[in-house]
DNA sequence: TGATGGTTGATCGTCAGCAATCGCGAGGGG
DNA sequence: CCCCTCGCGATTGCTGACGATCAACCATCA
């Protein structure tokens, strides 16, 4: 008998369905920020009953996309200064532990996995395609984050990156300098490479320091009227 | 006319205050880990409807305290030394980057409460009320994290926390060293009140590490029949 | 103008019920 | 005796409808 992918491996509960569903509206910036979620209308949409997406709401306010006015409504979240301060801060305290982790245990295969990874980043920005570079600028980070094996860590790690997602979207925030992040990328993944942590969990802190840095800028030049927390 | 409190400031939605319920009977070890949870039983306990259960039960899952094995049961998580080590390694990072921002925003108020509670902590450790230690460390590490001033960091280490609550319940880990203990925290906030951002960084993390070795002595003492992850 | 009261529409919580799934033990075959 | 399969009971997953509660809007009236 041939090898068999299981069925029902992916076959998820329905309000996780759901909550993705309405991720990726969110994500996609077909939602606009601060936009009101109507329960009834969502279960149309979606074709599930309200409670089901009352828990998928609850999922995603739990990730921070959206936020619950209690017995009022659910809306999209905002995006603030102060929020992308917290992300980027959040973030280099937890790629920093990742990087320190994943240089202590990383194998060669990994080795292998993040130096195609850091190749691919580079022929993207060499090629002038943008739109991948943020994608695999992503998928570079997960992979050191999946490296550390730290379960806690990768799902802190990625309901962040999630916000920091809907933040460039929202905001029009996006790295401009890309040679200076192809060097920075190279540095963090030689130094994981050749297992020195301290290094890495330095670098992985000053890169997200050098965006939080063009992000303050951005939000100087660009500024918006923004409720304050 | 007598000045009236808010009715509503400590009104909250039912599912919250089921979870509120089902999170004491977990921390205070009532329920065992990996104890079963039944819907209709805790419904009936908590004189709330199975949806309401569902919700709370959720939540609980998403702290990390209950685990949902899909259309099968929900139980109390389990508690294991990869457990131990990913709530520590993680701790260490959060509370790094709490101590760095206490550091660098802390002002006279801030200062004085932070002494204040030193002063408790010595004083518990002196009179050798052990039962009152756990609490007052706790307490002092959380001050710290809100003068971080800091939304995100402040909710995760809150769920890091709860977690490592637990840990200490269910393993019957605490600590032995009390007299180290009161140095280090006197050492940590002394930073903190003298603006000392990298110190107060490095003695965060430092304080962590020495808890996960102690952590990793006890299991090496205490070994119990867990499944690894 | 400004306070009052009513209307509207949304969320919150409950309930009864059915479908989907799992765990486990009885039963049968090797 | 062991192993496999089947079926039953228990539990979770999901639905639709309902009443209660709450916020926002609006008309009324002093």
């Amino acid at each position: 008998m041939a090898k068999l992918t299981s069925l029902k491996s992916e076959k998820r509960l329905l309000d996780r369905q759901a909550a993705d569903g309405i991720r990726t509206h969110i994500l996609e910036g077909i939602l606009p920020a601060g936009g009101r979620l109507l329960e009834t209308q969502l279960s149309e949409e979606l074709e599930v009953s309200r409670g089901t997406v009352r828990a998928a709401l609850a999922q995603l306010a739990r990730e921070g996309l959206v936020q619950q006015v209690a017995f009022t409504r659910w809306q999209v979240s905002e995006t603030s200064p102060r929020d992308a301060w917290e992300l980027y801060t959040l973030r280099a305290a937890l790629e920093g532990l990742a990087a320190r982790l994943a240089a202590e245990n990383g194998v060669a295969a990994d080795h292998k996995r993040l130096k195609s990874t850091v190749a691919e980043l580079t022929r993207a920005v060499k090629d002038k395609r943008f739109g991948d570079v943020t994608d695999i600028d992503f998928r570079l980070h997960q992979e050191i984050v999946e490296i550390a094996k730290h379960r806690r860590l990768a799902e802190q790690h990625g309901y962040i990156m999630q916000q920091v997602r809907f933040h460039m979207v929202h905001s029009g925030f996006f790295p401009k300098d890309y040679a200076a992040l192809v060097d920075e990328h190279a540095a963090l993944i030689g130094a994981v490479i050749e297992r020195q942590p301290d290094l890495a969990e330095a670098l992985a802190k000053s890169h997200n320091e050098a965006e939080v840095k063009l992000l303050a800028a951005h939000t100087e030049e660009n500024p918006r009227a923004e409720t304050a927390s």
